[in-house]
RNA sequence: GGGCGAGUAGCUCAGUUGGUUAGAGCGCCUGCCUUACAAGCAGGAGGUCGCAGGUUCGAUUCCUGUCUUGCCCA
């Protein structure tokens, strides 16, 4: 039987994918007679486009998923999208542009139906993207934040939480984009250090005694201003408190206060005061009852209240303020400063704090159950230390500012009687005011932040607010799989709502993953240059090469620093599992139907040690997978396959592969077929595809004991740890030490590996005797020795050998003449090595502070040890001077 | 300024309940197209585990300080 000689990764893709798909075998319902594992995606934005950490994160799931599956659960991993409100309208509004449209000539509901139209189109390109990379999503439930489940969710959950009094509508400084003309929350805001101007400027005293001078990094604000502060005890200022200030420019009076907030030691000490454009100044300002002068428009252009600055934009009235105020010699000078500046982490435009009526939801109270269960570990996270970053922010919430001024997105259900001013919230849209029956209601022009949706993501997506048997099996689910960027915006707020809708956890794990970057430890960027896209090198070397590597990244780190050639490299080990596949099919006739059990009493050595070897790696694979350390269980696979199976399994039994004993070939055909087919299945949750090419063909042997149409059917290994064979494990261990050294001895030497040798074992005694023609037929045939067996306590040393020691056992491999020189060396460098070492035990071992105070069987091995490498060192010396006086 | 991490081979990272000569992958060097695989095989070089103290018979591991660096928050 003939496996093609190149695994073509492209094609074994697209056709498994579908034959999954056609078998549903990705599809989940509540079943009685399993027990449930689920996972919600995290919805990527519906505009989105897979980046890196996409792949990351959906690997590990999906990994997450068809293990769990092959371990009989019923497995429902939940897919769908988010509706992004900013990311989507932005998107759409950049296509009017192009047509010379702007949101605003459409009006609100045609915009919403482009919106929609544009979804239709190209919604689901992030969904393709995910199936592309494998993910065993149930794709018939299929999401979107914005369905009318889910928007029935959010109607429903928005009433709750304001007939519980949660909500309150209020002015506020809020940040504000003055490009997307929307209100983000803190967390939506990012901040980058910039060195920025400090101007010093006069404000003249009203009485005319003189002036102080404020320091400020924004001098347009100054517009704005309402007070002068000072510190109460700041001696340099105290006469002045109680008195007026004229504000330049607007020549208007200000009071000068007092307040501990500002900070004596910074700038001058005296601080202007702009309520409505500073977060702190806002709340020195209600601590003082100053007035709030707001002198912006919307999109940051300068309002009546700023007198002849009128319409200017920002930056632009920061420079005519600056030009003015030097005219007027009111500017003292100009310094540099480094400080940081909010940017909208949608557009990067700067963001202006500005006031405004919004929608909150009370977060303190509905944010202790939260807490309590992190504490209790009812939700555990992974690694646990992000459990810190979840706590800080608990601690310190602050009111989730929920209005977003923009269309797109979730409407929120408040109207407001123009009859008498009160609002009426409500499940299905009024006719009427609630309070006085007036018709003359109008519903609140904003929309809901989007992560308000998203908080309620795991029940919203299994069908509440009804009760359904969807939720009522998978709901809490298993594991969440996200990045720690998010603990904030998503995972937290989801906690919350879990508990307060659902009173209970939405999930038990949160597994935080790292973040992916560039070789050198860069995140990657557009404008670097330095991004990987998941679908080129999935079409470049397979999309099971880049699952695998991510996978055997993900250590429980921050970051992980991913190099294409990474990639390459595991794409040689996808080469490797086909090779190994090819070799094993090469043996066996077409039709050819091999026994289902291992013929146990007919095992030889080899047999029994891979066997042995591999009940580890069953265990070691589980293991990781149980403790989300992926990069372990891939590190004992690839371990396993290439270094154990290929390199010595392999190698070991190709002369009974090859040989004339039918039976013989037979016996060892079963085993290696078994091992491989199990090893399919260990691999098939990180390489489904290349591992379902593969057992395909196999099936067709009978081999597996399953009659399943797919690899995804069988079961997970599990360790049959009878097979464990530690003194066979050792023995072998010793066995390699002997290859190692014999290879060692012929590549430093430079004998051809095609030149045949003799080889000489001075035994010391018949165990090792027994040892040796156990294992000597397959040191013939690895090291290309010619003889027979040479072995015994009373050899004469050749004197043309080179010699190495494992376990005592001298082995002498005979050389050409011409490389004694090499010899010499080799011998000077392995007497150095063990010098060394012997040095350091005779210290260790004659200070009495050791053998009093360690234990007995550290004592012990230490001083076993040192005997050990002394007498090696003894006969290596011996064998030097034997050359060296040869040589003379 | 506060908090949480990280610093181990050229690069990226494992690891250690404190105990042989500290591991892997990639890269590098040498030799091989050995009938599964040159996307391969065999061999090799390379680290005073950031620095300084302390605890200990013994520290890469525990403690303290310090430097560098990343992230989050104010």
């Amino acid at each position: 039987m003939e496996l093609p000689k190149r695994y073509d990764p492209s094609s074994s893709r697209e056709k498994w994918y579908q034959f999954w798909l056609n078998h549903d075998s990705f599809r989940a319902a509540p079943n009685p007679d399993k027990a449930p594992f689920a996972i919600v995606i995290p919805p990527p934005n519906v505009t989105g486009k897979l980046h890196i950490g996409h792949a990351l994160n959906n690997t590990l799931q999906d990994i997450l998923c068809r293990w769990k599956r092959m371990e009989g659960f019923e497995v429902l991993w939940m897919p769908g999208t988010d509706h992004a409100g900013i990311a989507t309208q932005n998107v759409v509004e950049k296509q009017l542009a192009k047509e010379g449209l702007s949101r605003h000539d459409l009006g609100r509901e045609k915009l919403i139906e482009r919106i929609w139209e544009w979804k239709k189109e190209y919604g689901d390109a992030i969904i393709h993207q995910l199936k592309y990379l494998g993910s065993s999503c149930d794709w018939s439930r299929t999401r979107f934040t914005m369905d009318d489940g889910c928007s029935r969710a959010v109607r429903e959950v928005f009433v709750r939480l304001y007939e519980d009094g949660y909500l309150y509508r209020g002015t506020y400084l809020v940040n504000w984009c003055p490009r997307c003309h929307t209100t983000l929350s803190d967390d939506e805001v990012e901040y980058v250090d910039e060195t920025g101007k400090f101007y010093h400027i006069h404000y003249r005293l009203a009485d005319g005694s003189g002036h102080l001078t404020i320091a400020t990094t924004r001098p347009e604000t100054l517009l704005g201003d309402t007070a002068v502060a000072v510190h109460p005890d700041d001696e340099r200022y105290r006469e002045l408190v109680g008195k007026e200030v004229i504000l330049p420019l607007l020549e208007r009076r200000i009071p000068i206060i007092a307040d501990s907030y500002v900070d004596r030691e910074f700038g001058t000490g005296a601080l202007k005061i702009t309520p409505a454009h500073d977060i702190n100044d806002f709340e020195v300002g209600k601590r003082h009852n100053l007035p709030q002068v707001n002198i912006f428009n919307p999109d940051a252009t300068i309002n009546e209240n700023g007198g002849a600055y009128q319409g200017l934009d920002r930056f632009v009235a920061r420079k005519r303020v600056v030009e003015d105020l030097q005219k007027q010699g009111l500017l003292e000078n100009i310094d540099d400063l480094e400080h940081r500046v909010g940017s909208c982490y949608r557009c990067n435009t700067f963001v202006e704090p500005y006031l405004s009526l919004q929608w909150f939801i009370k977060m303190k109270p509905l944010m202790e159950e939260p807490l309590k269960v992190v504490r209790a570990e009812r939700t555990r996270f992974i690694p646990k230390q992000w459990e810190n970053t979840f706590f800080s922010w608990v601690e310190n919430v602050r009111d989730w500012p929920i209005s977003r001024q923009i269309w797109w997105g979730h409407r929120i259900p408040v109207w407001y009687c123009d009859a008498c001013g009160k609002e009426t919230v409500a499940r299905t849209d009024p006719a009427r005011c609630l309070h006085c029956g007036s018709t003359g209601i109008r519903q609140d022009e904003d929309v809901l932040d989007t992560w308000f949706s998203s908080a309620l993501w795991p029940f919203s997506t299994m069908g509440w607010p009804d009760k359904t048997p969807l939720l009522d099996y998978f709901y809490p689910t298993t594991v969440l799989v996200t990045a720690h960027d998010i603990i904030y915006f998503w995972v937290a707020r989801m906690i919350m709502m879990g508990l307060y809708i659902m009173k209970d956890v939405p999930f038990s794990d949160v597994y935080i993953t790292a973040l992916v970057r560039d070789a050198q430890g860069r995140k990657m960027s557009k404008s670097l240059g330095n991004a990987i896209d998941p679908i080129d090198v999935i079409n470049q070397y397979g999309v099971d090469s880049v699952r695998f590597t991510l996978a055997i990244l993900a250590a429980q780190g921050r970051n992980i620093n991913l190099a294409e050639e990474r990639i390459e490299g595991y794409r040689n080990f996808t080469n490797k599992i086909w090779n190994a596949s090819r070799l094993i099919m090469a043996t066996i006739e077409d039709g050819e139907i091999l026994a289902n059990e291992i013929p146990t009493a007919q095992l030889e050595w080899p047999d029994r040690w891979i066997l042995s070897r591999f009940q580890h790696t069953i265990a070691a694979a589980r293991k990781g997978m149980e403790e989300y350390k992926f990069n372990e269980s891939s590190e004992a696979l690839y371990q396993f396959i290439w270094h154990e199976y290929c390199d010595w399994y392999l190698e070991l039994i190709k002369p009974r592969l090859y040989g004339e004993d039918e039976n013989a070939k037979r016996v060892v055909k079963t085993v290696a077929l078994k091992v491989l087919e199990s090893s399919l299945r260990m691999l098939h949750p990180f390489v489904p595809f290349i591992t379902e090419e593969i057992w395909q063909i196999l099936k067709t042997l009978e081999i597996p004991e399953e009659h399943v149409v797919s690899i995804s059917c069988t079961r997970y290994p599990q360790p049959e740890l009878y097979r464990i064979d530690d003194s066979l494990e050792s023995e072998v261990a010793r066995f390699q030490q002997i290859i190692y050294t014999i290879r060692n001895i012929r590549g430093e030497l430079g004998i051809s590996p095609a030149a045949v040798t003799t080889v000489e074992f001075m035994t010391q005694n018949a165990s090792g005797d027994k040892f040796l023609h156990a294992f000597y037929p397959a040191m013939k045939t690895l090291c290309k020795i010619n003889d027979e067996l040479i072995a015994g306590s009373h050899l004469k040393p050749h004197p043309a050998s080179s010699v190495g020691i494992v376990d005592g056992c001298e082995i002498r491999v005979h050389w050409p003449a011409e490389v004694e020189k090499q010899e010499i060396e080799r011998l000077k460098k392995q007497i150095d090595q063990l010098s060394g070492s012997i040095e350091r035990r005779e210290k260790k071992l004659s200070n009495a502070n050791f053998t009093e105070r360690a234990p007995a069987e550290v004592v012990e091995k230490e001083r076993g040890q040192f005997e050990k490498e002394k007498s090696e060192h003894e006969r290596l010396a011996a064998q030097l001077v034997l050359l060296t006086e040869n040589s003379g």
